[in-house]
DNA sequence: CCTTATGCATAATAAAATTAGGTATAATAT
DNA sequence: ATATTATACCTAATTTTATTATGCATAAGG
């Protein structure tokens, strides 16, 4: 599994944190492959998550007490599902705004795009 | 000297060399000092480059061939200019265009944010 | 004269992702 | 039946990149 199909992929350094925290704030609980899924999915492959990422960060956001785990039975298998703590919902809420003050500051340094009209203006 | 002031400064990781190659492509030649000073400038000190993070991406550059260089004597000092070659155009061009769709990307993963209308759409 | 600005650079460390495994159950296709 | 793919977790070694902390040197300004 890796990250980012499209060119190269370091643009999304940085950026993982920010997308976990945010699904999870949007969904209220998700285990990780389905987070991985997701991603893929709503990016349409554009954005996939490696799990040798992906299950490192959640286990640091868990100690850091961004998040709550709760752990379900599917037949043999456990599901490890992540929920937000208070703190970790602020913390959603602030890097989401942070991402998207960057990307206007970003896309405004490197010029000159004008962003489609398509897009939710 | 710091990336990002802002809240926490992980976002602009692996944006670096889109930002140094699409200055560049605007700019025509630079030399470093002058990166870190118009960068911090034109995002009103949002995005301060480090020193020990920029020298060695321009020399990563350099050895890519993505940048050439010529050293020009002020008094007695020497600058350095970096300038893009042919490659190093190319790669400024799709590097800016994937900012630019990645970010699209990211807002629409996100959210739900609303762009502001004064924002150059 | 002292401090700040200009201007280059590198070395040690830390952080984060990639790559590349490993384990195991469930479902689907041949 | 069996092989493959999907689901689902995980970690270790390596690489990459940035931070932090220096170092050197000239120029300008208070």
């Amino acid at each position: 599994m890796y990250i980012c199909l499209m060119y190269s992929n370091e643009l999304i350094k940085g950026t993982l944190k920010t997308i976990v925290l945010s699904l999870l704030a949007k969904k209220g609980r998700m285990y990780g492959y389905e987070i991985t899924q997701h991603v893929k999915e709503e990016t349409d492959g554009k954005i996939q998550l490696t799990e040798g990422a992906l299950y490192p960060l959640l286990h640091r956001l868990e100690a850091e007490g961004l998040l709550d785990t709760e752990k379900e039975n599917i037949g043999k298998r456990v599901r490890k599902y992540y929920r937000l703590t208070d703190t970790g919902n602020d913390q959603a809420t602030s890097l989401a705004a942070e991402f998207h003050e960057f990307s206007q500051t970003m896309n405004r340094l490197l010029n000159n795009f004008s962003l489609k009209p398509s897009y939710n203006v």
